[in-house]
DNA sequence: ATACCGCTTAGAGTGCGCTATAATGCAAGG
DNA sequence: CCTTGCATTATAGCGCACTCTAAGCGGTAT
């Protein structure tokens, strides 16, 4: 099945301005075009991207995404694209560390504030 | 104990060109001056700086923290303020959700990496 | 025929969060 | 007294990731 840049915009959720601009980026690789020249996407584009949203949404910078992407038809890369994904899952681990400790910081200061909102009633009741 | 801003940009990993900025910024509330005009920062400043970086570097935009920072006096905002770390915290959900997803698709790509490489390996014993 | 729609391009502009520069000041050490 | 060294300010610049504008083209509808 193929898709207007319209309709990949909102299967994946990137702007038609941003499917532009990562093509004319190198962030994806070049996209077929139909007899009036417009961009036609494949199943396989859409996959594609939706597996660089993923790595994207989770903090990987264009030009490692650019990187990786250009890497894609070349199966002698997959052990330097397995790397990639390898170092990303523990930029990931390291992620999901930080949101905890900020939560515990969270949660205490929330306690504090009802702690202190608790006082306040007990003083005016 | 008071705290230098070079001291200040050690302890809260925050660079002084940053420590400035926010101030100017009024992210922080103004800080104490020495006779020369130097910022002195108070055991009570690097603690709110350290609790604003907690939420930063888990997404808060510079003026949402700017909002929060300055109710930071008034004991009557401490309903608001709660308010706003309960929607935060539900912002650290989300992006925890987010990093579980990620990390899904990411493992089940090395695994077909690992996998295409056993293939090769088979083929050429 | 002409108006409109959706696409195309090159290139300019935006918003965020810093980061750096330039000019100046003051105070302690040699 | 003068240099060194750290600070101050206002203001300019940067990197990232888009986002938008302007000008133009081709196919369909009136």
């Amino acid at each position: 099945m193929n898709y207007s840049i319209n309709e990949t915009s909102q299967l994946t959720g990137l702007s038609k301005y941003t499917l532009r601009y990562y093509e004319k980026e190198k962030v994806i690789p070049e996209v077929k075009r139909d007899s009036r020249g417009y961009r036609v996407y494949t199943e396989q584009d859409i996959e594609w991207l939706t597996f660089l949203l993923n790595i994207r949404q989770t903090g990987m910078p264009i030009s490692k995404i650019k990187q990786f992407s250009q890497m894609r038809f070349k199966t002698e890369t997959i052990p330097a694209r397995r790397q990639m994904l390898l170092e990303h899952k523990e930029s990931i681990i390291k992620q999901e560390e930080r949101l905890k400790k900020s939560m515990v910081a969270i949660d205490a200061k929330i306690k504090r504030y009802e702690h202190y909102v608790q006082l306040q009633a007990e003083q005016n009741p």
